[in-house]
DNA sequence: CGTCACTTTTGGAACGATCCAAGACCCGAC
DNA sequence: GTCGGGTCTTGGATCGTTCCAAAAGTGACG
């Protein structure tokens, strides 16, 4: 336990300086030495104590992330798988992950100031981002290295971001439906306003307008906003079936989850398409598109590295397809009937 | 930026040393010195060299825990509250948490050497601990510092560990449905053998016996097992359905997620009871047991501290009552029809 | 006024690694 | 033989903090 570079020099004879070129410089080394070297390593089972390492190099390779305090909340799951990615993939890079908690933006900015001035990581990722985050500039001021999982939906985007095309996602999922047959596909989102959902809109919308000719008002009527309660979605979809909808592309999953509620209630069976493949459409069982977070992390890992800043990169989702009806409620009668 | 101790000394006219024992071992100062060394602190907003500090006092009071590589699994978003909560709580106590992944038992144990030979993390979280688990004695083994969430179902119990009390908590809500005049209350679990299905399944039975007198036969026959996936559940909750079963308490919130789906089948209402409160149940609608895992964490920490090791924690987990029959398929018709 | 016991402050070494510049080594050429 | 140039190796200082033991200050008391 606790051996050190002046150990492993003792024991292969040589100087401690060497053994650190060994490990980090070995192309200084003459190959017999290295060879030496490397096989005291090994014998005494030598690591590094990174502590020392990090504080004579003055740099910790330490991600900080925040983790929301409580996750009664549907989406978060999906920042924590999200986690997951990051952790393998910086793992294999030689960087750690350290977790923190704030419960506000402002304390948040609170608690990366102090853990970099501690030295205890020295790279950030945002997520969650929102408009008008006050999150980046605070950094950016303070001359932070970060990445934001989420585009900048305000304006000054000078600092680095990843996010996913929720629009080429939705479209996806409506150029399948079209290509299943449906016609008559409605959309389940929150109200205007919010930048991914609007993205997440726009996809379907635009999907439509260029394979039926539709207009605004035909989109209109195929549109119902809600909040992202199952509740909410159950009756938001409700008029949308009674009109004939004969599929739904929705902008969450709990938004998907409600509308299977609303059709089980309305005795309808119908293709729904949720939006970030989570638990919930797995179990529920319906088709939902993946963020691919394993790509949205190696970007943000990427655009760390990267040093100016204003790296930004944009992941296309895909399509996770699941068998629809998975209650067998209507097993034949209601299937394929798509009322125009 | 990096401001030391020798900067706040040279500020306040003192040494270094004294400097750091105003921080460290205030009562040593003379309350004059003190007050000018803080005031010095505050106004160049000193904050320590945490690597300087670790690699001098040779600890690093991180918690290092495994965070599984992918989350398509229901039950893991319980490990994501945990975190949450653990993380909150450490940071409280000035400690960090520190995540890694690992593919296999036997890469975490390698890992978590790795972390403590690199002064990285000096003290681990174990989770989803099971029968017959090689970590433990391997850490034992290594001399490490660790804390184990959930109870050793094998022998030689020599190491810390916390873990819910899940017959309490079936037990509460068996009680539960009794008091709310449900006399044929069913359980759905995993096949015997694990430790846990049979501890939830154990509060179930017990209290079915204290109260109504019911025996092995009896409860044999409101029993039901299968795997913990959602279809499973169904199928093994529509023949309980039929014998007249009018209540269910599930061992875990897929299970109850599957029963739900079988009563909608069935075209019945019934209320369901899960564990471990999780979105599903959040999202779906059903009772819940919630295993308080602030509490956990709590216990979990404070077995980290208590050096000697072999600190066990049993808390006990609430009862989380919501409406069922949220779709409201049927909303009067089948409301408390309870055949016998 | 010196001594003693006690409180308060301080200098120097150490933790284990890396940076920098200088020293040792090697080999061929003048 | 030694000098030059390149390759390989090494000593010493350093990162910012805390440990240790010794020094300085304080006040009471004979």
């Amino acid at each position: 336990m606790a051996t050190t570079l002046a150990d492993v020099a003792a024991h292969a004879g040589v100087s401690v300086q060497t053994v650190s070129n060994a490990l980090n410089n070995p192309a200084l080394l003459k190959q017999a030495t290295l060879d030496r070297v490397l096989a005291a390593v090994d014998s005494l089972g030598y690591s590094p104590n990174l502590q020392a390492r990090r504080l004579r190099r003055r740099t910790v390779a330490t991600i900080g992330v925040r983790i929301e305090p409580t996750t009664d909340n549907i989406a978060s799951s999906l920042l924590d798988r999200f986690l997951h990615e990051v952790t393998a993939q910086a793992d294999a890079q030689g960087q750690h992950v350290l977790l923190f908690t704030a419960t506000s933006d402002e304390e948040e900015v609170g608690k990366i100031r102090e853990l970099a001035s501690q030295q205890v990581a020295d790279r950030f990722l945002l997520t969650s981002t929102h408009a008008g985050d006050a999150r980046v500039p605070a950094l950016l001021e303070a001359g932070m290295r970060f990445v934001a999982f989420g585009r900048p939906w305000g304006p000054a985007p000078t600092h680095s971001w990843v996010d996913v095309d929720g629009a080429s996602g939705t479209r996806q999922a409506t150029e399948a439906l079209l290509d299943a047959g449906h016609r008559r596909i409605g959309f389940i989102g929150w109200p205007a306003g919010s930048g991914s959902g609007d993205d997440r809109r726009l996809g379907w919308s635009s999907a439509l307008r260029e394979r039926l000719g539709l207009d605004d008002a035909d989109l209109a009527a195929l549109t119902a906003v809600c909040g992202d309660q199952l509740q909410d979605a159950t009756d938001a979809a409700a008029p949308l079936l009674e009109r004939g909808v004969d599929a739904l592309v929705c902008a969450s999953d709990s938004l998907a989850t409600g509308s299977v509620g609303a059709a089980l209630q309305a005795g309808r069976s119908l293709p729904v398409i949720g939006f970030d493949n989570t638990a919930l459409a797995a179990g529920v069982g319906f088709s939902s598109i993946d963020q691919c977070l394993g790509e949205v992390a190696s970007a943000a890992l990427a655009a760390l590295d990267h040093e100016p800043g204003g790296v930004t990169t944009i992941v296309r989702p895909r399509l996770m397809r699941r068998q629809h009806d998975r209650w067998g409620i209507l097993p034949a009668a209601d299937r394929g009937q798509s009322p125009t």
